[in-house]
DNA sequence: ACGAGTACCTGGCAGC
DNA sequence: TGCTGCCAGGTACTCG
């Protein structure tokens, strides 16, 4: 379940390996992986420039003002080679292949980039943003900080971690948090990412996520309540009963408040 | 406009 | 052992 903290390590991994390379080609996998085949011979020929992340989006820019925009989903996987399981998307540059493999078929090859909220490690996204995007919200704040026009790149497990961070029960309407239950949160948000970036993002038992030369993350090992029973507090934690967003959602019933 | 719910998809695992 | 069925979740959709 990359989220941006993989997306980013992804990222730079990305860039470092194909700046300057010349796409000669590239190789869509079976059809039903596509709502529309991309067409994407206008690429061919151009030299990548930057690799460049918005949220949970991945974008390629190379020569021409051109992008390849992709999406992991939850399982998808770059790697270089052409070697693989569930192979969807290949693309071909100068002595290098980049794989795009894909078991759950969540992720997108050649979208548009959508709509999105600001980057959640930018100095714009501040308590004052984060009241004025909330505060006459009624949903659960789970729900909310996982809203990618909110803001980009959080999904369940960094919401999860966030909201323990901040002391923050998720299923608190939004609008109902106090500017300082704000200000903690945003900081909280910050404070888990930048930690997860560093480390590489998470690996988790069931969801494989690995980077493009196969390392997996090291968040894992500090994740505060995500596929714990108990918390980082000490305390035994609690599941909601009825899903957020339709996720499952593990709290500490005793330091979330 | 908002909030809730569901479809998409398949590997992995619990339970029988 | 082998089967069934449920769960995971990012996004896009529908419905009220």
């Amino acid at each position: 379940m990359p989220e941006l903290p993989e997306v980013e390590t992804v990222r730079r991994v990305l860039e470092e390996r194909l700046r300057g390379l010349r796409i000669t080609a590239y190789k869509l996998g079976q059809p039903t992986f596509y709502r529309r085949p991309p067409d994407l011979k206008h690429l061919i020929g151009s030299t990548v420039e930057f690799v460049r992340r918005r949220g949970k989006y991945l974008v390629v820019g190379v020569s021409g003002r051109r992008e390849l925009v992709l999406h992991l989903g939850m399982s998808g996987r770059l790697a270089f080679g052409a070697a693989g399981p569930h192979l969807r998307f290949q693309l071909m540059l100068q002595g290098e292949i980049l794989g795009f493999h894909d078991a759950r078929r969540f992720g997108r090859v050649g979208c548009p980039l959508p709509e999105l909220g600001p980057e959640p490690l930018d100095s714009c996204f501040d308590p004052a943003y984060l009241h004025k995007a909330l505060h006459d919200r009624k949903a659960p704040i789970k729900a909310l900080l996982m809203d990618q026009r909110i803001v980009a790149g959080i999904g369940n497990i960094y919401a999860t971690e966030s909201l323990f961070q901040a002391g923050i029960k998720p299923r608190r309407p939004a609008g109902r948090l106090s500017k300082p239950e704000m200000a903690r949160l945003v900081k909280a948000i910050k404070t888990v990412l930048r930690r997860a970036v560093k480390l590489g993002g998470s690996t988790l038992e069931d969801a494989a996520y690995l980077d493009p030369l196969g390392r997996p993350g090291r968040f894992q090992k500090r994740v505060s309540v995500y596929g714990r029973s108990v918390g980082a507090c000490g305390h035994a934690l609690k599941a909601t009963r009825k899903p957020i967003s339709g996720r499952t959602s593990l709290f500490c019933p005793i330091c979330q408040k």
